[in-house]
DNA sequence: TAGCTAATGCGTATGACATACGCAGAGATG
DNA sequence: CATCTCTGCGTATGTCATACGCATTAGCTA
């Protein structure tokens, strides 16, 4: 609502970059913005997101609620905060690196951040990246492409690409796992409960392709998968080939003509 | 929490599907699902999802809000039967279509849906499709997948490609509008004020590839583009180029050896 | 050293909201 | 007519985010 800082971005944000120098005045701060976030953090790894409220956080750190309003002006900057807190610093791209291999090093380890907090893929994207971490790794992925030859807008449209392809198949997972255990059961049994499910809504006259699908057993399939990275792979491979259709051709033109 | 039915799917989705003959007992319902469905929907497209509550819905209805839970189970069943019924019917995908320009036809469609109803983006996905249009959906877009000649497991990845591209694609435009409509500005305005934020946030050292794209002036000139579409036919054409490869590859392979 | 003043932690209060529970009436079946 | 199921819905509960204001703290000034 009121444009509260310089940069126009809530205070928090521009106090987790490191501006914002506390005022001499008052008494001094009893917490600090990170002690807040480590503990949302905590709470969200050991029971979800839905169970980050600002009381429990407040409970955590042995705080009344309403001290937490004096670092965070709303719930959604710590949950903001909390993403970022947990993605950490984007992994180091060297100069001379394959474009390509360097993306699939900043793919794998941001898959690999959202399975150890699953909750984070669940962060609903409320605007584009203004949060230390989240613009590093934004960086590096930069760094990649530009590497690569593309232009300043193909750089972002393809960052976009791998970006939201990882945070899709994390929350797919995320998703899988939550299922597994509110129901107790297998992935597999999740799964082929699935399939049973879209068996009996559909008919293989009117869904010739999905019933071909089903049929070949795809979802149980995916379980039996040596790799449970497999689809993750699968689906990054296809980005990558996709990105690399046009730095050929972008390449090409340069070189060549 | 408890298996209603057969499938193990909630009593409204069955519904949904026209399974479950009302009984015959006890006085005639008063609602249908549809109505209520469609009242989520005028709600949504008025005021957004944040302000679909069940007592709005009710209210929009002319009836009490514990009414609502005589039809659906919980509000997020009504959000996605709400979401089921903004997308409709699955476009026609003829047999002899090419599997690309099916694709880009499909995700066209879907994308001028999600432009008709923002909010729909918005709407967390809590498991896989299971909704009778959506279901629909994921059956035309196997038919083109099919056609190109994937194996099953490769029809899957690349339809959850194509699927959430165009759905991140979808949100990013609907939080680009919100933002406009809350602070009253221009989307060019909107967009530099993003810019402006990282140039002051982030130094050019530090962040070289960052600045080579800000300095580029890419989120201006994506607001002078002529095409609104721009963005989304790179994305799109990048993912359909990366299944073209696959495609080709298995095609030589079954062709040629 | 005695205020002055900004900043702090936090108690209280408000207003949404989802939804459990149970009742009173409807209406088909026996 | 009696019964039994299913209806709409009033009431109540518990959770939450957050606005507001007060008492307290502690650096700065005189």
């Amino acid at each position: 609502m009121s444009e509260n800082t310089a940069t126009g971005l809530p205070a928090s944000i521009e106090l987790a970059w490191g501006f914002r120098e506390q005022p001499k005045k008052g008494p001094k701060r009893a917490l600090s913005l990170t002690e807040i976030v480590e503990a949302g953090v905590t709470v969200a790894d050991a029971d979800g997101l839905g169970s980050v409220s600002m009381s429990r956080v407040a409970q955590e750190l042995g705080v009344a609620t309403m001290s937490l309003y004096r670092y965070v002006s709303a719930k959604e900057e710590l949950v903001t905060l909390m993403g970022d807190a947990v993605i950490g610093p984007a992994p180091a791209i060297a100069d001379d690196e394959n474009w390509r291999s360097g993306l699939v090093r900043w793919a794998e380890e941001q898959m690999a951040v959202a399975r150890r907090h699953p909750w984070s893929a669940e962060i609903a994207i409320s605007g584009p990246p203004v949060t230390p971490n989240s613009v590093r790794w934004m960086e590096a992925a930069l760094r990649c492409l530009r590497a690569a030859g593309l232009a300043p807008g193909q750089q972002l449209g393809s960052l976009l690409l791998v970006t939201q392809f990882v945070r899709s198949q994390a929350l797919l997972e995320s998703q899988l796992a939550a299922a597994m255990r509110a129901s107790g059961d297998t992935e597999e049994t999740v799964l082929s409960a699935y399939t049973r499910q879209l068996s009996m809504l559909t008919g293989p006259e009117e869904f010739p392709a999905l019933h071909g699908v089903l049929d070949a057993g795809v979802f149980e399939m995916s379980a039996e998968g040596q790799e449970p990275d497999e689809d993750f792979r699968f689906g990054l491979d296809r980005i990558l080939d996709g990105i690399e259709v046009i730095v050929a051709r972008t390449t090409a033109a340069g070189t060549g003509t």
